[in-house]
DNA sequence: GCCGCGATCTAAACAGTGTCAAGTCTGAAT
DNA sequence: ATTCAGACTTGACACTGTTTAGATCGCGGC
């Protein structure tokens, strides 16, 4: 038998996980602990920077240790993901909120809040959006996703002046393809640092989002609501 | 230390055809090899599914023969990347040339051609905009890249009545991000199967091109243009 | 002729990765 | 008090990219 650690634990009552010299065994928010370290490594190095191993060691715990909370790597990365989504969509939903009662106004608030959430939380979103890293099959991840995709789907519905249950037109779904893909691009188009020199010259630091992204989205025409 | 002098006087033809059974030290066309190995093995498994290692075998030579023809992974993943920026901007300005005199149409058919090229290539266009994957500071790329680039805002200064001296408007910049954001977004979009279900109801299997692109390029609208 | 010599490639090693099997520890219920 | 399931560690395996030293080839200069 190892010896057991012959000194004794001179922990009085170990209530709460409050660490002693030595690591605990059981810490009881180890899972929290692995979603944000890995939160914080991808912001630092990137989504393909990430290593399961260089979490566990962060989170002080050993490189298997993960495994029992989220399977494997993708199980962990599928969880940040789905946090991620979830933060998108209330982020899309009060845009749209504070839409009002103004189609055009609701899509536009969604297209600046689209944007400006994957400027703002850069690793998270490429993350996202990185099918690969993650487990597809998720359930809960699904559901989160959808309801953030929902939220635009409703923007345009109304900008269309088609109801909840009408099924969309060929032109509201042309719309709604032409808003999702301008705000998508334009935020990876971003994100790649592909506007960068742009944004040199052209405005300061943050031209990005306060000139080129106001600027891009007038060109995208939302039509007169029609009943 | 690997600096290659670009011009080695290769030698193509091997001058015994019939090599003995073991393999010949030097083949002679490995570079060529390598990269075709790479185009093959990142359309299979992605491009985070590229191994350096996977490609050395499947060119049937050591781990480390690539690193003298490109240093490192880096190396190699940039001239491809390379090559996919010259095809690239060849099917760019093609599509700019079939527009003819019509600014409208040149630009239209630039927008088709960039998502054509997407899909037809997925893993050289996704390898193309992953900039960590390969070196940013690659010349030779930055040219090919470039000149892809500014096919798409000569469409967009023809549209614009502008001059290729002319600086570009506030107006014109807009459009030019509008036009790279919605094209680009779209690619992604499809890439990421992000579009698959609706494809799956709405249409056969290349609904996404026949279908879902001219459907959304038409509310990407082309002012007439300015004199 | 042949001889060096640079270019090309191999072999072996190193540090890093994710994952698995087995074992150890811990807290709480029985 | 003993059991027991969950939490965690240890050690191993098969990978990865890169570096080092060495082997081999073929061309240009004597």
């Amino acid at each position: 038998m190892p010896a057991k650690k012959s000194s004794p634990p001179r922990k009085p009552p170990k209530r709460k996980a409050a660490t002693s010299a030595a690591r605990p065994y059981h810490h009881g928010d180890l899972r929290e602990k692995l979603i944000a370290a890995t939160e914080a490594l991808i912001l630092e190095r990137g989504v393909d920077g990430f290593s399961l191993r260089e979490v566990a060691r962060r989170a002080g715990v050993s490189p298997a240790a993960p495994a029992h909370h989220f399977g494997d790597t993708k199980g962990l990365l599928s969880d940040v993901a789905r946090l991620g989504f979830k933060d998108f969509g209330d982020a899309l939903l009060e845009a749209d909120r504070r839409g009002g009662n103004d189609p055009a106004k609701r899509l536009d608030e969604q297209g600046i809040a689209y944007v400006t959430f994957a400027l703002k939380n850069p690793a998270r979103f490429a993350l996202m959006f990185r099918h690969d890293k993650y487990d597809a099959t998720n359930e809960a991840l699904h559901v989160v996703a959808d309801r953030a995709f929902n939220a635009l789907e409703g923007a345009i519905r109304a900008v269309q002046g088609l109801a909840p249950t009408d099924e969309m037109t060929e032109d509201a779904y042309g719309l709604l393809l032409a808003t999702w893909s301008i705000v998508h691009g334009f935020a990876h188009l971003a994100l790649g640092g592909e506007l960068d020199d742009a944004a040199r010259t052209r405005g300061g630091k943050d031209a990005i989002l306060k000139s080129f992204l106001p600027l891009m989205l007038k060109h995208l025409p939302i039509p007169a609501p029609q009943k």
